[in-house]
DNA sequence: ACCTGAACACCGTTCAAGT
DNA sequence: ACCTGAACACCGTTCAAGT
């Protein structure tokens, strides 16, 4: 089970770290001091070791955020998932999201790939078969899986930057009318629609969400400027 | 027109700086040497002073960022939004989206918040009524509001980590199975799919997938693991 | 072969001093 | 009131040396 990366074992100075051992310790000081406080110099001293270490086990700190990343792809579960191929998809993005909402931090360096590492490829061969059998062609397959993803990895950053921005109360982010003080003669709507903005705050609606943006998808809403109409 | 943000004028020595000129300098470094090349020093460079000098007109790096993100915010252009509803609200998004796409690198602060800049809350305003005029209920409205928004931090995210990756083409995010070397026995529908997945890489699909998603929260997607039935 | 220590070129920011 | 200069507590990483 474990990788059995046997490096060549010639003469000189035994190992005492190792790249399984570096990226635990990486692993142990995001979870203790979150993704900013993960400095070459802490994991070392979380290894009593010496920064430069590090450096013979990973080429440098991007490359220790990558196998982090990798790290807890692998942990992801792999449940069954149902039959129903739109269940499916939902499910398996489920599995996804659920497993990288856990450490929101990954959403940077995951928006830049593809997600495509050995340990989640079922997953990902899962929701295009289901997307297929959906009715959708190749092509159309493709273009949904994107969409989808680019849904997800939106509600992951908002979850993250939420969740980051909690500490500094005292300056929003952008300077903000705050939303619920907003002028209804000018802002008609806006006002109406005021409480129910807090109200929706702190709800976890992926899921809904993401189903409603594969229905549109599977109905395949025709270019912008036009309606619904039945095709296929 | 301009901020007419005239300071006490006490004695003392007159200032050479200002907050805007801060500000604008700031911009011009990001545009040179991108996000990760703004530092305080750099600023204080761009303007021929020294850095702890900025520290007189923004609290802090953050603020500079914020700053840097409500000016961008300002510049978008307000042009005039179609009648239909559903239009309104496509092209209400597409402006936001397109001003933040020039400069990706807004995404994290803006994912933070919740874009209710003063400049913009018109474009707010125009896609919270339009969603209403389109027959969601407030309730509805806003969780459709929150979804669209979430989509476009996604699109947006997922751009900028696209362009920001291609300098180290060497070594890909995730460790990657290149999708398309995917073995066809174990991956039948990704081996199948791969030559579309090329190829959708460099489209820019973002308003017809928003579109996608805008008619399925309009449908109403019923909760996950039901079908669509009719509902109002 | 593996690790250490000192050093370099950077950061953001504080603090005391100049004009 | 506004700006400067030196200094502090950090970074990631290179390089030469130890075992």
């Amino acid at each position: 089970m474990g990788s059995v990366e046997e490096r060549p074992r010639g003469p000189g100075r035994p190992p005492r770290l190792s790249r399984a051992a570096v990226v635990d310790a990486a692993a142990a000081v995001v979870d203790r001091d979150g993704i900013d406080g993960l400095t070459m110099r802490r994991v070392a001293e979380e290894l009593d070791s010496s920064p430069m270490a590090l450096y013979r086990h990973v080429r440098d700190k991007d490359e220790l955020l990558v196998a982090l990343l990798d790290r807890l792809v692998e942990r992801l579960p792999r449940p069954d998932l149902p039959e129903d191929p739109r269940d499916r998809i939902l499910v398996a993005f489920g599995v996804i999201h659920d497993g990288l909402a856990a450490s929101p931090w990954v959403v940077g360096l995951l928006a830049a790939g593809d997600l495509m590492a050995p340990s989640v490829a079922w997953l990902i061969e899962e929701i295009h078969a289901g997307l297929v059998a959906c009715g959708l062609p190749a092509e159309r397959a493709v273009a949904a899986y994107r969409a989808l993803w680019q849904f997800t990895i939106g509600e992951l950053t908002i979850r993250d930057a939420g969740a980051r921005v909690i500490p500094r109360a005292d300056r929003p982010a952008v300077q903000t009318t705050t939303r619920t003080e907003v002028d209804p003669e000018v802002f008609p709507t806006l006002a109406a629609v005021a409480d129910h903005w807090a109200a929706a705050r702190g709800r976890d609606t992926y899921t809904e969400d993401l189903a409603a943006l594969l229905d549109g998808l599977i109905a395949c809403a025709p270019s912008f400027a036009y309606r619904v109409r039945e095709s296929r």
